[in-house]
RNA sequence: GCGAAUGUGGCGGAACUGGUAGACGCACUGGAUUUAGGUUCCAGCGGUUCACACCGUGCGGGUUCGAGUCCCGCCAUUCGCACCA
């Protein structure tokens, strides 16, 4: 049989369909372990690209792998389909965001199963669907009877002249992308997870998952515990001003303190003084960029004093630019001779600059000086001391940087947020048997404005859960991030109409074994999948502490070295390919065009040229052999060439193994295939028995071969006499004993240098090794005249070093 | 600035516990087959050199019988965070 993928491979993909080969469930999982592969859901654009191709071949590769290792195999896919561009493709085309969706899916999922990826599609699920969203409702009510859930002013980016919220990425230079009108900061209020109540858990949890180093670091940063002291300072004429510093010790060197323009002492200040009032909303003004661009640090001075604890004196209070008001209390104490940027606040604002520890690095902890009672002691000691001192005035604290989560999104393509505002008892959660709050079809897509939810008289009518009274049901919806937290649950119980998903159906897959996405969800998406993981184990919905136990983070694909985008217009689409060469092409060359971490470079077609290549030479060596029904033959009645043959099959059946099971190193997955077709294109025509010893190596190879170019995998297991799909076959075992050659060869080094190679039999000893090497042809001549001083045998008995000197 | 990672042929990369550096592939060169192109097959392919040999894994040092691999100090690139008190 010709290799002919374009015709061949979608009948291959119809068997595969027609007999459910991709279909799992706890039932019928029996004595097998289960092995559950995840790739991060995806956007439904409507075109997959390179990206999502390298993603699901990656996941495909170890969930057949797992498969024909006997494991049950649960591998689905979705749909993360609510968001910003459905709405915007709305408002162009006059399309309906869900036909917009709905086409999108059908269109993706068309392209995706062309690529033979082993999904159980019974499991498929769209966070659109109020099948889906009403379990983010559900779940937000249950948040929200927990406490988990709060409400609170927060600020959003506001166009006045739209009279619509913008998302971040809507807002460019302080104006909308599109229309140009000026943004500016406003408070709304909105709903939040508390997610800083896991705080601790969500950064201990880190050292047990077999995650990147790299995105374990972005989630401790992000979490940013910061462990020091809450201590509050009296104000002359004025309530407290309580300060967070990690440098309590350093509490004699304060020489002002610094307090955001958003703090409320701050704020309360504005009214009588003018200058005040026109700092603060000079800095309100700046956008993030311009604050981050400028790198000044700016303040003004207040009319106010405070007092210091121990010594009594007056410190002048400021506003400034470099005090957050959303990390510790908004308020810190200024230290400028062991602190870098009370320093260069200090010194632009000729403020005293005090020291106070001794040390050699100024910023670091050191022995306290000039510091009452506490010069002499180390930093640590001193802290504690102080802390005591103060007599609760002071009090250890921890503080994070990670915020808590705001789900609100002012947007209509989204999960309605189920809560009623009823003008007598507030913002009430709806109840239970109103879900889902669907979201209205009398809605029109205008371009810029209000949300549409605003407009739809149908959906703002609702009734108040206390009084029974009109309420105006919430407008706002929620960040998708919600759909994505808990997706990976709903597939293991997809149709349940009762919960969100059963926990005897959850609790025998998770955790997931394997997690496949881009880097750029390293903080967002992962911490707050985590967060609801744990929320949903206190609620008792799962048993598990951790989602994903293994991640791994793919390199992005790139043409030329740059980054494929329709603005650079170097993107190569993945239909072509597949139309050009097939699946099984594309996928090999993913596979093997670079490790799965790095960037894989899409350099032009000779990469894929070269995988059709091997593709091809592989089926034509099988149409080349004759299928062969004997008993491999005993060791002893093979020739040598025969026996190199098979000694190289178990040693590439052993780290082919390897490769998928332990190192995920795929790349030398394909290296080996190929070395391994090498080798038998090497076995001689007239070689003894070549064709059982070609059937027993072709057919460990198609197995082998099966993960990552499976539809040529399923052939060529037919052509070889092979029962049922090869892909429902077993994994070849690497057998002990071929891995063991009959001969070794050993090198010979002098003084290091490779001088020369012998030829031993496998059970030679150090001296049989020692008087070879030193009886070398190519080696006595690099010992003449020479002093032997030692011999040196390693353990692996694949060298000796002899050590010589003049 | 802080943190992390990575530096190996023309290119992507391999070398698993310190033990033959450059597996495998791409590109390229020569040859065979072919009317020709393509395909396929054979051979070559780190540098200097006729050769022997020497040099060679970012740079400089160190440990070791032996270093791409371990240690110390630089340099470069990439990514993340970026006034977090």
């Amino acid at each position: 049989m010709t290799f002919n993928p374009l015709t061949q491979e979608s009948a291959i993909q119809s068997k595969w369909l027609n007999d459910g080969a991709f279909h799992i469930s706890t039932r019928d999982m029996g004595q097998r372990q289960p092995y559950y592969v995840l790739v991060m859901l995806p956007y439904p654009s409507g075109r997959i690209h390179m990206g999502h191709v390298r993603n699901y071949t990656l996941g495909d590769v170890a969930a057949r792998f797992q498969r024909m290792r006997g494991k049950a195999v649960m591998q689905p896919l979705g749909w993360d389909s609510f968001g910003l561009p459905a709405e915007n493709a709305a408002i162009k085309n006059g399309t309906h965001p869900a036909i917009w969706t709905r086409q999108n899916i059908a269109d993706m999922k068309a392209q995706i199963q062309r690529l033979g990826i082993s999904y159980d599609w019974d499991r498929e699920i769209a966070s659109y669907l109020p099948e889906y969203y009403r379990w983010n409702q559900w779940l937000f009510l249950q948040m929200w009877k927990r406490g988990d859930v709060f409400r609170a002013m927060r600020n959003v980016n506001w166009c006045e002249a739209l009279g619509t919220v913008l998302a971040n990425e809507q807002v460019v230079d302080g104006r909308d992308e599109r229309t140009g009108h000026p943004v500016v900061q406003k408070s709304l209020e909105q709903y939040f997870f508390a997610i800083t109540k896991y705080a601790d858990e969500l950064l201990a949890g880190l050292d047990k998952l077999d995650w990147p180093d790299n995105v374990k670091a972005m989630q401790r940063h992000w979490i940013g515990k910061s462990e020091g002291a809450r201590l509050r300072f009296d104000v002359e004429g004025h309530d407290q001003i309580e300060v967070f510093t990690t440098r309590l010790d350093t509490l004699y060197g304060v020489s002002f303190l610094a307090l955001s323009t958003e703090h409320p002492l701050i704020q309360a200040q504005t009214d009588e003084d003018a200058d005040l009032r026109a700092f603060c909303a000079r800095i309100k003004a700046q956008s993030r960029e311009e604050r981050l661009m400028a790198d000044i640090k700016e303040g003004h001075r207040t009319k106010l004093h405070a007092v210091h604890p121990f010594t009594g004196e007056l410190i002048p209070i400021f506003a400034a630019n470099y005090v957050l008001m959303d990390y510790g209390t908004g308020a810190v104490m200024g230290v400028p001779a062991h602190d870098e940027r009370d320093h260069e606040f200090a010194l632009k604002y000729g403020l005293s600059i005090p020291k106070v520890i001794e040390s050699d690095d100024p910023w670091q902890p050191g022995i306290l000086i000039n510091s009452g009672e506490f010069s002499g002691m180390a930093s640590a000691e001193a802290t504690a001391a102080m802390i005591t001192k103060l007599a609760g005035r002071a009090v250890g604290a921890v503080t994070f940087k990670l915020k808590d989560w705001g789900l609100s999104r002012q947007r209509y393509w989204g999960t309605p947020i189920p809560t009623v505002h009823c003008p007598d008892h507030g913002v009430q959660p709806v109840s239970e048997d109103e879900l889902p709050v669907r979201l209205p079809e009398d809605v029109e897509f205008t371009g810029h404005g209000p949300s549409p939810l605003t407009t739809s008289k149908s959906f703002l009518e609702a009734k108040c859960p206390i009084c029974g009274g009109a309420a105006r049901r919430e407008t706002d919806t929620m960040d998708t991030f919600v759909d994505s937290s808990w997706y990976f649950l709903r597939y293991l119980d997809p149709k349940n109409e009762h919960l969100p998903f059963d926990k005897a159906a959850v609790d025998p897959w998770m955790p997931v074994d394997l997690y496949i996405g881009g880097i750029e969800h390293a903080t967002m998406h992962l911490i707050y999948a985590r967060y609801f993981h744990k929320v949903l184990r206190d609620l008792g919905m799962v048993s598990c502490d951790e989602p994903f136990q293994k991640l791994i983070c793919q390199g992005m694909v790139l043409k030329d070295g740059f980054k494929m985008s329709k603005s650079k217009g170097n993107v190569v689409d993945p239909d072509d390919v597949l139309a050009r060469y097939g699946a099984d092409a594309l996928r090999l060359f993913m596979i093997f065009a670079a490790p799965i971490e790095k960037e894989l470079d899409w350099t032009g077609f000779d990469g894929i040229e070269g995988s059709t290549r091997f593709l091809k030479r592989v089926a034509r060596m099988v149409d080349e052999h004759t299928v062969n029904a004997e008993p491999l033959p005993a060791r002893d009645q093979l020739s040598r060439e025969e026996k190199d043959l098979l000694h190289k099959l178990h040693l590439t059946i052993h780290r082919i193994t390897e490769d998928l099971a332990v190192r995920f190193q795929f790349n030398t997955v394909v290296s080996g295939l190929m070395e391994l077709i090498n080798a038998m294109a090497d076995l001689p025509a007239d070689s003894p028995h070549r064709a059982p010893v070609m059937q027993h190596a072709l057919d460990a190879f198609a197995r082998m071969l099966s993960p990552v170019a499976p539809h040529l995998a399923e052939q060529l297991f037919e052509q070889l006499g092979g029962r049922g799909f090869v892909m429902q076959a077993a994994w070849p075992e690497a057998n002990p004993s071929w891995m063991q050659a009959d001969e070794i060869l050993v090198v010979v080094q002098v003084n290091g240098k490779v001088r020369g190679r012998v030829t031993l039999p496998a059970g030679a000893t150090e001296t049989d090794r020692r008087e070879a090497a030193l009886a070398c042809a190519e080696v006595r001549p690099h010992l003449d005249g020479k002093e032997i001083v030692k011999v040196v045998l390693p353990p692996n008995g694949k060298l000796v070093n002899i050590v010589v000197k003049n």
